[in-house]
DNA sequence: ACATCAAAGAGAGCGCTGCTCTTGCTTTTC
DNA sequence: GAAAAGCAAGAGCAGCGCTCTCTTTGATGT
């Protein structure tokens, strides 16, 4: 009963599964704002109704695929940490950085279901996305954290923080990574919005016929982030 | 003839500008994805198919969108940099950012268009949104070339440029702004991403629970982003 | 072992969509 | 004034998200 669970909840995991795994196929083919259930419905051999026992709506499928998608990448930025030697902060910085680039590149699809324009009318409820959501700010805080704790982390080096932005980003460290300096921390947030945005300048074609050396310059940019945050220059 | 134009050609005109109107209208209430021809035929008293005659398909109508988009947050852009003093690098900087930020708050969707989620198949043409596409970055590139001219322009203090970014860097300066050096050069390009990507992380919502002081923090992280091309703090 | 119940698929159908094609009408041009 | 070109309207096609009903099928309690 444990083993097994039944035929039934065994086939229904491995529906949806399918489901998603042909919705992501077709949002790579088609984009989200094309993608259509009676597609997927119609590739898998079933028939459209059917999909509503799995799915509520069609927005309720985005949903789930784009859950799936912040947890991948926030895999991908977790591991990458992981792997990258404590002792080198910048090093371990840039490589979150590229792991990011990475998976974005290998899933532009939904790399942009996450970080493009949101669908209005059903913007992802908060309660799913809003821990895998900061996943790979965590994993970049993380980095400055450690570097911190190792006495690795040098001054931002651009004097002291404006007022209000000083004060939250004091709140904001007491509350996710306690003891980092507020410069740190306010160099981290910056740093991610900025992250993103580099990327999706390359994802979305934006540097098309502007930048050639693609991930020269953006590890070049990623490194010159870590700076602004402490960590100093990579080797 | 020439001033009246005839009666067709203004009617054309008008119809075609109204038609844009309501689809912008249509798109801050529903967005791109869900933009209906049907419902903007109906909303001007026409029938669907009389909207064919303006534009051959739904994408032509949102490519036109996306050119006026362009044009709209060039301009902003542009005329923040003419309205700040030649002789404050630093604060022209900033106040092309904030016109950027401004702008993209203002007309979230329009935004969207034009820096979220391509709608993959259509993808623009280049020969359309080209020249509109690079009038922030040219804006941008223009305060620092300016700030060279003027010798306001300081070392971006970081060292010299790996090597096939400061060649590309070097080549994109000599077409685009010519005597401007590399690393200012490289700077300003990986701050335009950045600058979007801040203003996307607004408009996204994706620093919703995250940072409340959003204007002095965007100013905050743009003025840094200032003195990495080179252009010194702000008072 | 059998009856009961809930889950799942099939199919029809509603109102909407983008888009095409044909049919008349009006403005422009010669 | 006649021919040509531009334009709106309407019907119609295939596809969409989604709902409803009906039937089949797997799980469950006695």
């Amino acid at each position: 009963m444990t083993a097994i669970q039944g035929a039934r909840e065994r086939a229904r995991r491995e529906i949806t599964a399918a489901i998603k795994d042909e919705a992501r196929r077709r949002l790579a083919e088609e984009g989200a704002s094309r993608l259509s259930l009676r597609a997927v419905a119609r590739e898998l051999g079933m028939v459209s109704s059917a999909l509503y026992r799995y799915f509520p709506s069609r927005d309720e499928l985005l949903t789930a695929l784009i859950v799936d998608a912040y947890d991948a990448l926030g895999e991908a930025a977790e591991r990458a940490a992981a792997r990258a030697p404590r002792t080198e902060p910048a090093v371990r910085w840039r490589e979150v950085c590229r792991a990011v680039r990475s998976w974005a590149l290998a899933h532009p699809h939904e790399f942009g279901l996450i970080h493009g324009t949101p669908v209005p009318g059903y913007a992802a409820p908060p309660q799913l996305t809003g821990v895998p959501g900061t996943r790979v700010p965590r994993a970049l805080l993380a980095v400055a954290l450690d570097a911190h704790h190792d006495g690795l982390l040098g001054a931002s080096g651009f004097g002291p923080l404006p007022e209000p932005v000083r004060a939250e980003a004091e709140a904001l460290a007491a509350q996710n990574a306690p003891g980092l300096p507020a410069p740190a921390m306010a160099a981290v947030t910056a740093a991610w919005a900025e992250l993103v945005g580099l990327v999706a300048f390359e994802v979305f074609g934006q540097y098309n016929g502007v930048v050639q050396a693609r991930e020269e310059f953006f590890t070049h940019a990623v490194t010159r982030l870590a700076a602004e945050a402490g960590l100093g220059a990579a080797p």
